[in-house]
DNA sequence: CATGCATAAATGTGATCACAAAAAAATCAA
DNA sequence: TTGATTTTTTTGTGATCACATTTATGCATG
């Protein structure tokens, strides 16, 4: 594992490049990572020369993998041919969250009858991890663990072929998740995970579907205080970016 | 509009190449063709100088859209880099299915209070224009003109979000609907589409869900037929190509 | 005829360059 | 100062090349 560092300093530590992977699924992973974690501002656009320089490899890797953020609809590409991270409307989040209820409570349940032991402590450490990433006010492990969690879930049916598309709906939410965690600390936190498992425990498909549907619901619901969703669609709400230079690397060579 | 003859003597009549449009995009429309219609078998290995030089293109177009179109799942990436047309195993089937008729009964619900008068009229012309297709034994327009009522249906909201999982999931299908297709005639074939058609008319939420999922899986009923698609899973199902030349030319220079 | 091995061909990856279009900056006129 | 116009820079697209790895081929040996 090599530890990389751009040229401005900045320090990719959760997207170290293994010295197996090629520069281009570095590429991707980094870039995936910087979407999902919403450290990059919806309407914002992201260049071929600034990703390959700030990452310190050729335009090649950086087209590619600009390409398949396209196309998971992590990214979206304009008319002008150029990239940005696509911006939300309340009507759209909407869509997008009834589509995550849809798929989540059919994967989870398609998923319950093929849950074991193992999976389950698994479960219960990822929700663990989320809950300790929650207390230190650090919403990038908060979401990483909360998608760890859930995944593990579905993951458990032999055929997950909604995966895909289910991790699409989480990309397509990432730059909000920053913003509903950062007003997170002012609301109550019922913990619906563990009403998740209990349901898988006593192998419960409704209770499982309620609580699945539930922690959807409530995990968005911060997010769907319109004033701050319409400042995000304009590109206003302070996403609190803990590592402002970074966005600018994205932009700027 | 520039008509596109390969190396082989091949006429891409359905893919023909818009002035405006780039090369990427132009390749990536017939790759995608090819894969939805069934032109290429499951386990075919594509390369990228094998579709640069079959198109006439140099290799950085053809790596782009065989990208593009991993990354939608039309395409699989295997461990060693190479990209080949996925198989499908019973259970993988089942799987897809299942969740088309979750997406498309959903999109269908959404879409009903938006859909006009125009809409409704188009979509009795698809209709129309699918059944002349069936009749003349022509699989490839018979399934375009499938899809081609199903978008229509479902675009009529104004904010289609499902609308790309669905269109992955069909190009995920794509290699099996000729094989459904070429054993349709041994059918005999309710039209599903004037249920729909009826069901939105009157605006019956339920009815169009109902005739929805039944098209869905009627449509792709021939094709469950075990003996049929554990070959075509093996690669060995006689797909009836129209040109198998088109094949050979997408996997050798 | 089958099998293991050395050679040759093909393939994916990554880098670099040229070119045209688009965006940004600078300049100039009112 | 403002607005339009020209110049400069930036950007996406496409082509070509080198390199390492994988795959296919041919050949000799058993």
């Amino acid at each position: 594992m090599t530890k990389t560092v751009n040229q401005y300093g900045i320090n990719f530590s959760a997207i170290e490049r293994s010295d197996t992977e090629t520069a281009q699924e570095w590429v991707y992973r980094a870039l995936r990572y910087a979407v999902m974690s919403g450290q990059v501002q919806p309407g914002m656009a992201l260049t071929i020369r600034g990703i390959a320089n700030m990452l310190c490899v050729s335009a090649m890797p950086a087209r590619e993998a600009l390409w398949r953020l396209t196309s998971e609809g992590a990214l979206h590409l304009k008319a002008n041919r150029r990239v940005e991270v696509p911006t939300m409307s309340p009507a759209k989040l909407s869509e997008v969250l009834q589509l995550r209820i849809l798929l989540e409570t059919h994967a989870a349940e398609r998923a319950l009858p093929y849950v074991t032991e193992e999976i389950l402590s698994q479960m219960a450490i990822l929700n663990e991890l989320q809950n300790e990433a929650l207390r230190r006010q650090d919403p990038e492990q908060t979401i990483i663990q909360n998608q760890a969690f859930h995944r593990c879930l579905y993951e458990a049916h032999p055929n997950p072929v909604s995966m895909p598309l289910i991790e699409g709906l989480w990309l397509q939410l990432g730059p909000l998740h920053r913003l509903a965690l950062s007003n997170m600390e002012d609301h109550y936190f019922t913990d619906r995970h563990v009403e998740v498992i209990k349901a898988v425990e006593t192998q419960n498909p409704f209770g499982l579907k309620v609580a699945i549907e539930s922690d959807i619901r409530e995990g968005a619901g911060y997010a769907t205080q319109t004033e701050l969703l319409e400042q995000y669609a304009r590109g206003e709400a302070p996403l609190d970016l803990p590592e402002g230079e970074f966005v600018e690397g994205l932009l700027k060579q």
